[in-house]
DNA sequence: TGCTTTTCGACTCCGATAGG
DNA sequence: CCTATCGGAGTCGAAAAGCA
């Protein structure tokens, strides 16, 4: 804003920009150890070095002007975050070269931050967080938001709340993303909206921001049972990208559920943990690995001779161990990168009556751990469901090209790490789904050939050995010329 | 544990195709 | 016609399962 300029929130406040004299914008920096526009010295035992006026009903007054303009000035202007060392318009005039001392900005700024108007960003106080509306009242404004917008039940980007057209000319357009992001957890806690923390498609909304689910009035469906009955509801155009945002939901909900109030621990492996079976245990490892951001496998599994059942198992950290020395030739053509690093990380569990008893755990890794954000792609965390498959197979018969479809589907459930699974993992299914169809209509040809020769050729021979699962394992066959030579 | 076999996942090459 | 991109297929290594 030019200093020449009529500032609006100045005008509301029957205050004048640049300050006249008889202002209170004329409280600079004083040059002679007094505020401008105040008559007496400061008292420097009273607010040592700060440039305050002495008297204290004045300074209050100061200080309550000070703290109104700040507010009016910021939501006027749609400022979120006053930087003290960096040039605030506010706090300087450059037509009379003049400018707040840090000392009075800090005090001024602290006395909103003592108010709840405000939050210290740092330490050292050199951002400051302007609440012009608490956070309780953002929230309000939010689902108000969303109720005059019908947004409820269903599903908005951050980035659309700030910049979208349904937040043009309200409060929210262009709020600061922490103050949005700190309003919309305060929601959550209240079990108003859940929010999906996407992070990766091409669209730089969803990588940034993520996508939230808002439900306002009733909770988010919590069973799959619930989720499936959309189905019933005419959502049958996409029902696999309502049924994984669900699950997705699920899965963010039990661990940042306000109500789960030891999920900071419950997640991590501890010496002595019991589970009812192996399933849940590697399913607890699995997921332990995904939030710490390193990949698992399993080491071995011991079962018993008298009964089968698993006596012991071990699961590793995928980088445990060195890869082996390779036998076969060294005529490899495409030699594979290293992928172990000789972790330690292992969690070992023994069956104790039925019950799955942690009883050996190392935690120290030696390399390096993906980060929330990249560890949807580690390979165990990546599962083709089957719905997901038939919804691939659809759009392959469809003709839509592979790329296509992928980013289709990312989108639909707010981005790749929602989804599940890779471009590669969907080209690599659908390439089993074509060699397993090949598989069998190599044995449908074969079978028809032999059907068509049997009818020309009485004396053609054809026999098939199978296997225990009835599936042909060997074909001998001989039309006549065969026959005649090798005298069958 | 260690070895072998099978299956799965990922890297690479190369031909087909779309787009300029 | 040229170039970039895509997708199919060959290939290799990791992981899992089975067995000793």
């Amino acid at each position: 804003m030019a200093a020449d300029e009529p500032n609006p929130v100045l005008a509301t406040s029957g205050l004048q920009f640049p300050p006249s004299t008889s202002s209170v914008l004329k409280v600079m920096e004083p040059k002679d150890g007094r505020l401008p526009g105040l008559t007496q010295k400061l008292s420097t035992e009273e607010i040592p070095n700060r440039g305050f006026k002495p008297v204290r009903d004045t300074r209050e007054k100061q200080i309550q002007l000070w703290k109104d303009l700040i507010i009016d000035y910021c939501k006027t202007q749609k400022i979120f975050v006053i930087g003290l060392e960096e040039e605030f318009p506010l706090f300087s005039n450059p037509v009379i070269e003049r400018s707040l001392s840090h000392e009075a900005r800090e005090a001024f700024l602290s006395a909103l931050v003592s108010e709840g108007r405000a939050e210290w960003m740092d330490k050292g106080h050199k951002k400051c967080l302007i609440l012009w509306h608490r956070i309780q009242d953002w929230a309000d404004i939010i689902v108000q938001f969303a109720k005059d917008n019908g947004l409820e039940d269903g599903v908005v980007t951050l980035e659309e709340i700030r910049s979208g057209t349904e937040s043009q000319g309200t409060e929210l357009q262009g709020i600061d993303r922490i103050i949005l992001n700190r309003a919309l957890k305060l929601l959550e806690q209240k079990g108003k909206l859940a929010i999906f923390k996407g992070t990766s498609t091409d669209d730089e909304v969803y990588r940034a921001f993520g996508k939230i689910w808002m439900g306002f009035g009733a909770r988010f469906p919590c069973s799959s049972s619930l989720a499936l009955s959309y189905f019933g509801f005419g959502f049958v155009i996409f029902p696999f990208f309502f049924f994984t945002a669900c699950s997705i939901y699920l899965r963010e909900g039990a661990s940042n559920s306000a109500s789960n109030k030891n999920s900071d621990m419950d997640w991590k492996p501890k010496l002595g943990m019991e589970f009812d079976s192996l399933e849940k245990a590697w399913t607890f490892w699995n997921d332990y690995g995904g939030k710490m951001g390193f990949g698992v496998r399993k080491a071995y599994t011991n079962k018993s001779k008298k009964d089968g059942s698993v006596t012991s198992v071990r699961f590793l950290c995928s980088k445990e161990g060195l890869r082996r020395v390779d036998k076969r030739d060294h005529l490899t053509k495409n030699p594979r990168q290293e992928t172990r690093t000789d972790c330690k990380v292992r969690m070992g569990l023994t069956n104790e009556n039925g019950i799955f008893r942690v009883s050996d755990l190392i935690e120290d890794h030696n390399h390096v751990l993906q980060t929330p954000k990249t560890a949807y792609m580690l390979p165990s965390q990546r599962n083709i469901s089957e719905v997901q498959a038939h919804e691939i197979e659809l759009a392959e018969d469809s003709g839509l090209q592979q790329r296509a479809s992928y980013e289709l589907f990312s989108r639909h459930v707010g981005g790749r790490d929602h989804l599940g699974f890779t471009r590669l993992d969907q080209k690599n299914y659908l390439r089993t789904r074509r060699q397993k169809s090949l598989k069998y209509g190599e044995a449908g040809c074969l079978l028809r050939y032999f059907q068509e020769q049997t009818l020309i050729d009485p004396s053609f021979y054809r026999a098939f050995q199978m296997d225990n699962e009835e599936q042909i394992t060997n074909i001998f066959w001989a039309d006549a010329r065969m026959r005649l030579d090798y005298g069958i």
